[in-house]
RNA sequence: UGGGAUAUCGCCAAGUCGGUAAGGCACAGGACUUUGACUCCUGCAUUCGCUGGUUCGAGUCCAGCUAUCCCAGCCA
């Protein structure tokens, strides 16, 4: 198991990461290499905020660096100023250090190698190796051919150094139009390889970099940038997703052409896919641009900030990837194993509390009306060490709606008329009467308690199977209860049939905002950001963002399942 | 006959040199229970995409198929 605290000192056992392929190839150069320091990275470029997709990736890299005793950089893949912006690169900080995954090398920005990245490229025309080429992207499609037939040359391939030279300067010099040059990579139009016909390069973008203001207009393509910003990092093993396979003789190109000694490797792994969950940068914005959302931190969203105000922890989520596996094979990983997690943390250190979110009132009749009584109850039964707290009773209490039933389904254990249940902690009521509003909705149960069994089994010995959750009606606290659900009907948001988008999918129940909620009076302490396990109900967290909210992170498992007849 | 990658239980995923299919989630029974939770038992692939071959023996080796994913951005 691993478990990382929220955001501070780490209790991590090491010998329980379990392993994966790319450990055994590291295993495999420690043995070759000794003196090998194992550096790694985590390269996300600042156009929106990560979700659990983006935390596999920092895992992996993360965690490898840390199994290895190396280091691990944070860098901000920044070569496209159009896309990106600062709100991305401070959320994105953030979310990682609120996963615990502290940057031990250091934060970089690939935009601040420009100047290198410009030398070697320079040094790569004057070797032959690049060339400025005129064609239009238009045109640069056509030659570039396709799947099944190779590229030809462009016509500008065999311009002389010389003039490469100088045409390249007069791009950074920004004597160019946007789109009308590009800096390419010589390798070979037919390669059966996409990437390795003569990629660009270099894009002219007169456009502003949120770090590097005007000072260019020139910017390096991911392809040449990335294998550069690795090599100037020391970076060892490069880990990323895997459809950058395709890409690997290219940055192995760039990396062996530009001469590093030390030479990075790039390995790559299967993406995270989550069954209900769209894992798209792209479409999550849609849904925070169009307001579907409650912005990027919904607690719907899979983003970190959506999973954090949604309740879940760095360590569930951490637990969940470790669990998910590390493999190359595609898969969508259910969502349920995700609820696991947090289920098996939260049983553990989370103290019950009681909260009725659906109140129907009960008075009991033979339960003095002034009396009130404070039963212990264990803030969480399974762990005696946390110790207790204080309920207050009395003779008008709030029940869950769904605890009675006026005909009980077969194999009801709850409140039913003439029928005997246990309130948690306290005395064993019996229903008596039910009284109804003109509507014949129950407005009221009327009950008797048997005074006796408070703390105690009835005295005759007779069984009483169910036991209910209570809240003295005159001591409850309102509060809004937020309910979610999965924000995609579909199963795997991947499948999505032809003519259908994501928001066909969306499921109109994903939100159920109770606001008639009861609290018992100790909740009026919580703290923001505080998780309860609210008894039969599931795990919630105070919200952070609305007050007296609190966030359902997710339902308590149920096998109860009434068998209705039609 | 474009290239690359991947195929082991409903979902993930281990399976070193070929030696007779880990584990988790889910699910189904049962025990326990003042949370129909938790916990604890039990069950859950005579079979590893398919077809052949090599071998005393193959998920693991060989051959040939098949399916899925990625690549034709001056995105990352």
């Amino acid at each position: 198991m691993i478990r990382l605290e929220d955001g501070s000192g780490d209790i991590i056992k090491m010998d329980e990461i379990k392993t994966n392929f790319i450990h055994e190839i590291i295993d495999r150069d420690l043995a070759e290499n000794t003196d090998l320091k194992i550096h790694t990275r985590f390269p996300p470029e600042p156009n929106g905020y990560l979700h659990i997709g983006s935390a596999k990736a920092i895992w992996i890299n993360y965690m490898t660096a840390k199994k290895y005793g190396g280091l691990f950089n944070l860098r901000y893949d920044d070569t496209n100023p159009t896309r990106e912006d600062e709100e991305y690169v401070q959320s994105i900080y953030e979310d990682l250090l609120w996963l615990g995954a502290e940057p031990t090398g250091g934060v970089f920005y690939g935009s601040d190698y420009f100047e290198q990245c410009f030398e070697f490229a320079v040094k790569l025309i004057r070797e032959g190796k690049a060339y400025v080429c005129d064609l239009s992207p238009d045109q640069m499609r056509e030659y570039r051919g396709t799947l099944t037939e190779p590229g030809k040359n462009s016509p500008y391939r065999d311009r002389s150094i010389e003039e490469n030279l100088d045409l390249f300067y007069r791009m950074r010099n920004g004597e160019f139009p946007d789109g009308s040059r590009t800096l390419r990579a010589k390798i070979d139009m037919s390669a059966p390889n996409m990437n390795l016909r003569d990629p660009a390069i270099y894009r002219i973008l007169h456009s502003e970099h949120h770090r590097q203001g005007n000072k260019w207009c020139i910017y390096p393509l991911y392809d040449y940038a990335h294998p550069i910003q690795d090599a100037l990092e020391g970076i060892t093993h490069s880990l990323c997703s895997i459809e950058f396979e395709n890409h690997r003789p290219l940055y192995d190109w760039v990396i062996e052409n530009i001469g590093f000694e030390k030479r990075p490797h790039q390995y790559e792994f299967a993406r995270l896919n989550m069954t209900h969950t769209v894992m798209s940068k792209r479409y999550l914005r849609e849904l925070v641009e169009t307001e579907l959302v409650d912005g990027w931190d919904d607690p719907r969203m899979p983003t970190l900030s959506g999973l954090r105000r949604r309740g879940y922890t760095p360590s569930s989520i951490f637990e969940f990837i470790s669990r998910a596996g590390v493999a190359k094979n595609y898969g969508i990983v259910e969502i349920e194993l995700l609820e696991h997690c947090i289920r098996e943390e939260l049983n553990i250190q989370a103290e019950r509390r009681i909260a009725v979110l659906d109140p129907v009132k009960v008075k009991i009749a033979n339960y003095p009306e002034d009396k009130v009584e404070y039963f212990e109850l264990p803030n969480n039964p399974n762990n005696p060490d946390i110790g207790t707290r204080l309920v207050p009773f009395t003779n008008e209490i709030f029940i869950e709606r769904s605890d009675f039933a006026e005909v009980p389904p077969p194999k009801f254990f709850r409140l039913k008329p003439g029928g005997e249940v246990r309130l948690m902690g306290a005395y064993i009521i019996k229903c008596e009467e039910i009284i109804k509003d003109s509507q014949g909705n129950v407005v009221e149960i009327r009950c008797t308690c048997d005074l006796e069994t408070r703390n105690n089994l009835p005295a005759d010995g007779r069984k009483i199977k169910g036991t209910i959750h209570w809240l003295s009606a005159g001591h409850a606290k309102d509060a809004t209860v937020m309910l979610y659900d999965k924000l995609f009907t579909l199963e795997n948001v991947n499948d999505i049939p032809e003519g259908k988008t994501y928001n066909d999918y969306l499921n109109p129940n994903s939100l159920q905002k109770l606001t008639n909620c009861k609290l018992e009076p100790s909740l009026a302490d919580a703290e923001d950001g505080q998780r309860f396990q609210f008894v039969r109900l599931g795990y919630f967290i105070k919200d952070t963002k609305y007050p007296d909210t609190y966030n359902r992170i997710v339902s308590l498992k149920d096998s109860y399942k009434p068998k209705i007849k039609s």
